[in-house]
DNA sequence: GCAATAAGTGAAGCTCAATTCATTTCTTGA
DNA sequence: TCAAGAAATGAATTGAGCTTCACTTATTGC
């Protein structure tokens, strides 16, 4: 026999799965997934696409794994926050002002992700990750429930909520005209009240808390 | 000359393009946009794939018409409630209950297109009628916030978070769970709920009226 | 330096769907 | 019934990327 991995070698191979998982997730980062074709991650990377093969079974595997590592990082932040000190309602706020405060400025941030289109196994991925983004609100909340700061409540639905609400202001129409520090931080605070007070009992005990007001119907909606 | 289209053969045209509109919206309703091939919709409308562009310029083309007939229902039916009476709170719920409940009973939906991920000029399309979606949201609030029934709040954020919640809600992991009758309802009334919470007063007012409170770090997030 | 084996290359191949267009079929008005 | 023109057809074309693979270059142990 004559070739067997040598340490120094080993560890370059590891740099270079390395490298073309920040080459990609760069590109994500920039441009969204559209832009980040195969030969596009190479050329950034700065090899060529079959080394890609080596290292990923396919595009759609490569991309899970940014897409899990890049969300994993804010999960374990938000994670910290939830599993910290002070109460509920300020610990909801805290994860909230986390996430979105990142997206806002971070360039290689999950969001473009969280958000974007992409082939079928990707999606599915990303379905999951947002499920795991909601168990860490999911946790908050029943321990505000628990602790009588917050009104019982679907947690599953409220956790989804949250975790839509914020995307959607995020990345949704206004996000990009929000590019002063100033605005920032004032869309920053809106997301987070709105989310804090969507999980907190309503001042007047109306409509939240009727069944079926249905009340403002002019005509039948068929 | 020999030939000028006759009041039928006028009809006729008109009716397939209304034919092939159609399809492609069952399509979309049954699959998702992925499934929803020029091939597929020929098909289904019970003609030749050329045909389509004989209507349509593009593929973008027709499902951007697609896309904003349907919401332009599901608007006009918003729009209806939030022109009706009752209080800002009940009419900002039943327009909330109105999108919901048809997105999780009807085929014919928008919803699978207000989610889905499809071509750049689709998915301009899709982030304008998403706006559109949140004006409705936007007029509500406005009234409610005059007459004192909400706290002043960020208009803009407010709405697309409406928007979001509920789309999140309906979309993500918890929708396809939601298949009996009785989760539906259930569902629906969470999100209904989360809703109106999230714009009116909190019960105590702490964390949702202070402006940065970040508490619960408990290590510095870099 | 050399044989054995692995790493790396990138042009060619393949797949999948949108789009086109030469051909066929239908409509119209005389 | 016929000629002129429009509508309809669907097989062939095109284009965009992902993926492969025959080949080149590098590394290792002797």
């Amino acid at each position: 026999m004559a070739y067997r991995r040598s340490p120094l070698m080993e560890e370059r191979l590891a740099s270079n799965r390395e490298r073309i998982l920040a080459a990609a997730r760069r590109l994500v980062a920039a441009g969204g997934y559209r832009e980040a074709q195969i030969a596009a991650v190479a050329a950034e990377a700065g090899m060529s696409t079959g080394m890609i093969y080596r290292y990923f079974r396919s595009k759609a595997e490569l991309f899970i794994e940014v897409l899990e590592a890049a969300v994993g990082h804010e999960i374990e932040l938000l994670n910290a926050i939830a599993e910290g000190n002070g109460t509920a309602r300020q610990r909801l706020y805290a994860a909230v002002e986390c996430f979105t405060r990142r997206a806002l400025t971070g360039p290689g941030l999950a969001y473009a992700f969280i958000a974007e289109p992409a082939e079928p196994e990707v999606d599915t991925a990303r379905i999951r990750v947002r499920q795991r983004l909601g168990d860490v609100f999911k946790t908050i909340l029943r321990q505000g429930i628990e602790a009588g700061e917050f009104p019982p409540q679907d947690l599953d639905a409220s956790a989804a909520c949250i975790v839509g609400a914020y995307t959607e202001a995020l990345v949704g129409p206004i996000a990009p005209r929000a590019e002063r520090v100033k605005d920032r931080d004032r869309l920053t605070q809106a997301i987070c009240e709105f989310c804090v007070r969507a999980v907190s009992a309503g001042g007047a005990a109306s409509a939240a808390s009727t069944p079926a007001p249905a009340p403002a119907r002019t005509r039948r909606v068929r």
